[in-house]
DNA sequence: GTGAAAGCGCTAACAT
DNA sequence: ATGTTAGCGCTTTCAC
């Protein structure tokens, strides 16, 4: 193996000191030019990188943010991810990456593992279990180790941190008000994610939209629960009840679940029915029909968490910015599964 | 801010050396069982966690793993990932990760910025535009820096190192026998990542397929590109020219238009048309009808590289294994889009 | 059983 | 303009 090459091997060689050559390189003017000039083609020659740990030892900075997602597979968690990395990287920043997989225990396990040094702050979403414990101990450890936190998506109000949101309330009443304003009676309401923050906000936005257009809520065609299969068994009772003329769905799993049962049935979308869904742009485009979403615009969630935790990191002590909690506008894709207005 | 505790302060405020806490803390036998009780208990009091930036530092190694993927939306990768992310976490290892974005220039930036002791190795995947300038010296400068690589999925024989792949000759072959035992006729090839080493590899295994079977090669009903959009414009045609009863498809794209547009077209799918495709699992079971595909265990893919980096990089010096390419076996996974034999 | 000292690779205050 | 030195936090060898 090639030695790597280290500034008191390049001074040995070049018979020079070590901090001649640390200034060399760093183009201090206090060094002549003839010296810079040889210093700095012999480092190219031996391709010398100063060493990124040596450097954050001395400058106690790791300039890496240490990201914990509960699900990569979960397409809007993948785009945050990619805004949070682009966001990051274009600021000379380094990513750690770690999932949670909706797990309280690999969530605390994950953060102790980050702090220590290794990273200089979190861009986090919480994990289902933890917000169903209600569990917030970590997270508040970390913010007294200097250990700033910027929260997604899933959030907290416990937590005294930066954080980057969705309307979902909001989103979730256009959403539906705009079901109303294509003249559906019977608008259903599917969820398998009524355990998350989110999932209540955008529920609670569905009741309101009904409530300020005077319809009445109709329990029957209201599936809120927080699992998958139990969400299955009770959608193929929901066509049963009433004519549907609409659904709103909460989640991915429910948008496309839902549509398929309809299919099934027969029911001719969107002449019969309309729907709209939180989903992923891609996929939703590819669905017979082309599903109407509402689009969270994940990259820019990332993005906007990344600038905010770095301009935190890089705030000169005792000018941190306050803490903000940041909405990122949503915005209502219409496509097949909903007619036209 | 609680100012971190470290080896230094510890031993001032007990009256004992650095290098006394140091032992104690790591259960050296040379310390007394009265002064490790001591110095453990008042560590845990003081919330210790050594300083991993100074860990590193000394052991010259960081325990975290680069990974670089082309594209983390890609419902593949993030599998992969997810694999990754796993197996490392496992034996104690971080993972930094960069999406090169399909881009030659981000792939060695982010190499870069990650060759100077901030990693102990890399996984990745090439990215599309390094396949197409078979441009591969920043592989090779990692690998002679001693920063072992482990290249999944997309690969390059240029480069001498570790690999993971799928067996996507014998797959394609597969899937495609598979289509012939289903008395299909008229097998397309459809494919919008003909640029890839894999998409050729699949098309190459498309082909054997037929030749085996004596089937004559048609043209007319083989779409092979590496653009979306001139995927698009060529697959309106595809139906026109011949009476097509299987579709072939060699990534996600591909699969879901040719599936879209034959239902569009009023194509009954399976029972005029079998279409298999390379595609997420989760997703292609959500469509209608749901689509065969080849499933290729990316957490078990991202697992296997996981695990061979870190055995390389724990070998003792000069012990160290040889390079192995290690084959993940693809599973054919029949859902609605294909009739039962 | 405990401590002093060197050193990992780097920066920067402080000589010269 | 260049060099010396100390120190970041830790481990480890070697004295005592």
């Amino acid at each position: 193996m090639k030695q790597k090459a280290t500034l008191k091997q390049i001074a040995k060689e070049l018979n020079v000191s070590v901090s001649t050559v640390s200034k060399a390189l760093s183009n201090s003017p206090e060094i002549s030019e003839p010296t810079k000039i040889k210093v700095q083609e012999f480092a190219k020659l031996k391709n010398y990188k100063p060493n990124n740990i040596a450097v954050n030892l001395k400058s106690k900075r790791s300039k890496t943010i240490g990201v914990i997602i509960p699900n990569i597979l979960n397409p809007f968690f993948a785009k945050v991810f990619s805004g949070i990395e682009k966001g990051a990287n274009d600021k000379g920043y380094n990513v750690i990456t770690c999932i949670s997989n909706e797990s309280l225990e690999k969530e605390i396990h994950a953060m102790e593992m980050l702090s220590n040094g290794t990273i200089d702050g979190f861009i986090l979403s919480i994990s289902e279990e933890t917000q169903k414990e209600q569990e917030f101990k970590h997270f508040k450890e970390a913010m007294s180790d200097d250990l700033p936190i910027v929260m997604f998506d899933r959030i907290s109000d416990e937590v005294t941190c930066d954080k980057v949101i969705v309307d979902d309330f909001e989103a979730s009443k256009d959403a539906v008000n705009h079901l109303i304003k294509l003249k559906c009676k019977n608008i259903a309401l599917v969820s398998s994610i009524d355990n998350l923050s989110v999932g209540k906000l955008r529920a609670e936005g569905y009741i309101r939209a009904l409530v300020d257009n005077k319809y009445t809520i109709n329990e029957d065609i209201i599936i809120r629960t927080d699992n998958p299969d139990d969400f299955d068994e009770r959608l193929k009772k929901l066509f049963d009840t009433k004519t549907i003329d609409g659904i709103f769905a909460l989640d991915e799993h429910a948008s496309v679940m839902a549509m398929k049962a309809a299919i099934k049935r027969g029911i001719k979308i969107p002449e019969e029915l309309s729907i709209i869904g939180f989903a992923d742009g891609v996929w939703s485009r590819r669905l017979t029909p082309s599903l109407s979403t509402i689009s969270q615009h994940g990259p820019e969630i990332g993005e906007a968490a990344a600038e905010m935790l770095i301009k935190r990191l890089e705030a000169k002590e005792g000018e941190e910015p306050d803490y903000e909690t940041r909405t990122i506008k949503t915005e209502l894709r219409q496509r097949e599964s909903t007619r036209k207005l």
